[in-house]
DNA sequence: AGCTAAACGAGACGGTACGTCCTGTCTTCGT
DNA sequence: ACGAAGACAGGACGTACCGTCTCGTTTAGCT
């Protein structure tokens, strides 16, 4: 669609505040009319212009065990995060969301709450395996692991890089092996 | 300030999309030119009003112990996070830090850093101290610890409770109490 | 127009200064863009306000002789200039013609000029028909014409009556008629 | 005094809508109280400035006979209107007096009056001395003279010419000639 | 092939807030 | 004590978009 498209390029070109309806219609050579009948917002317009031209697919294929489970999930989200132009269109719709309430509800429940669930697989399938660790709880760790990406990306803006998917991977799955070759990795890993 | 005070309550009335620069100087009984001549954008006044009118301090004594610092730390921290008013302001500022990007760079350098500073003191004397865990990195830490606790805010809007706060601080000190070597190691890791 | 209207009846209440384009579309029910989308100024507005509203209209038909002809017109110039109202919108618009130059040229010459113009076919008439006075000059009579009209209006604020056309009609006319029969017009006319 | 020098200079480099309180007290290195405390506003100022500035004496000294009289004060007047910055700043003022109703009446008494009772002197001295023409009424010949005058200012903006001061001077004037038994007449019709 | 009707581009509309400018008053501070 | 400097409440400016609302004009699909 002609609109998503324009909604992506120009959302990257003059920002979020610089973005409007009329911008878009313009770039995309339509009426203001033709995207209000579709979407509410230039949110909602850029929310599905997210969907079409970013693949935001990760996997939660089962890699045969809890700590690479994790890591595989882990790399996947962190790698999509280094597409500028999805990271930022990713911060604008987080700050939408804050401020538009309704637009809040649909940004947590068609957004976020996706990939808690898609990495709610990942923790079922080790619980069932039975090497999740009894610490911490599942929803701590899905705020922990979506936590510190959205964290990056809102504040920080540092890279999310394989160091991080390291640390966060071990951090996450070290009770669960609490034996000495921890030391040992150690050096690899940093 | 009349005007702090006054954008403070009205974004709770109206919230931040309904805050106008306007609203402030009616309900401020001042000129507009006046909040113009003192902050760039509402945003700034908000950034203000919250250091004036909320209690932000948040305590990094010495506990005695690694695992006690970061328990009153984060206690003190996520207690902060049941003002809703406060809450709903930091999540305001945080969106309009990723739409403006000229309040973003003040936002995180004289907000969000100053946090992070505050932790890194805890992590400093522990590691001085000898119980700083080997893992995850410091850096991680603060990622962890802020980046959950905003992705509360920001995005599950869930109450962040002492069940919380323990299931954290085991999680970041977990890797000290099963063996003293590993911290040996850990000078040059980080 | 809806917004002509606003114009002419607020400029009557609030005067020139006191009326402003928000208060036109307040009056109007319309928005400050659509007034700005049609008209540069407020000035422009009353200028078709006035076109729109006032009658100003001017004959200048054939009566036979140059001084028939003459005082026709003066009395129909300065019978319009006893509606107040409209007297006032000259007035401003005079004022603001000198204030604003892009106003002022087309002032000058859609309104101003067209007066003149209306004042030549009558002097062309006479040259043609022969009673026209060698003196004073043509481009003198329509300063003078106009010149005592917009003093009155402007300078002095007198009532432009009868007894001034006559003593303007007189003036213009009587080099052409040397006759003695002036003296005993005199007695009449004052 | 260095304000009146400011508004002078000022009004002749921005123009009269670009002419401020503020502009004048900058350009003169005062505040701007200190002009509110002797000037209620910028046209007040700048009708003390042109007295200051512009040497506007016309002189109505007896030549002997009342064309020779009045052929003197037009040259004079029309003399003066030759200083572009003069006659800038006459229709300014005269711009400022169809707005603002105070300062009308403070202009039309200190200034435009005082036009006329120079004028009315020549023409008394000619009454007395017998050679004053039965027509145009002496009221009228004010309204021609200063009518011409401004209206050339504001209207046609030409120039204020010797064929134009001879032109008026001649139609004021040419009945007197003629015959002397009009002259006679004329006591009644003032 | 012709007809109907939905969707379209275009853009005017009533409206809200913007950020700037200037007003005329009031306060501070240095000489 | 005076006056420059400038902060202040107030209010209009002209602009930018908002979301709504006609307008004709395609463009199908259905007779």
């Amino acid at each position: 669609m002609a609109i998503l498209v324009a909604a992506f390029e120009l959302v990257g070109e003059v920002g979020y505040a610089g973005l409007t309806v009329e911008g878009i219609a313009n770039r995309a050579g339509c009426g203001k009319q033709t995207i209000y009948r579709w979407w509410p917002s230039k949110a909602h317009v850029l929310l599905e212009a997210l969907a079409v031209k970013a693949d935001l697919y990760v996997t939660n294929a089962d890699h045969g065990s809890y700590t690479d489970d994790v890591r595989a999930f882990l790399g996947d989200t962190f790698r999509l995060s280094r597409q500028q132009r999805v990271v930022d269109i990713l911060r604008f719709l987080m700050a939408e969301a804050q401020i538009n309430e309704e637009f809040g509800e649909l940004f947590r429940s068609a957004f976020l709450q996706r990939r808690r669930d898609a990495l709610q697989v990942v923790l079922d399938r080790a619980r069932t395996r039975g090497d999740l660790p009894p610490r911490p709880a599942a929803s701590t760790i899905l705020d922990i692991v979506f936590g510190t990406l959205w964290y990056r990306l809102l504040a920080t803006r540092q890279p999310t890089g394989d160091d991080l998917v390291e640390d966060l991977t071990a951090t996450l799955t070290q009770a669960a092996q609490p034996r000495a070759d921890i030391a040992i990795d150690m050096g690899d890993q940093q």
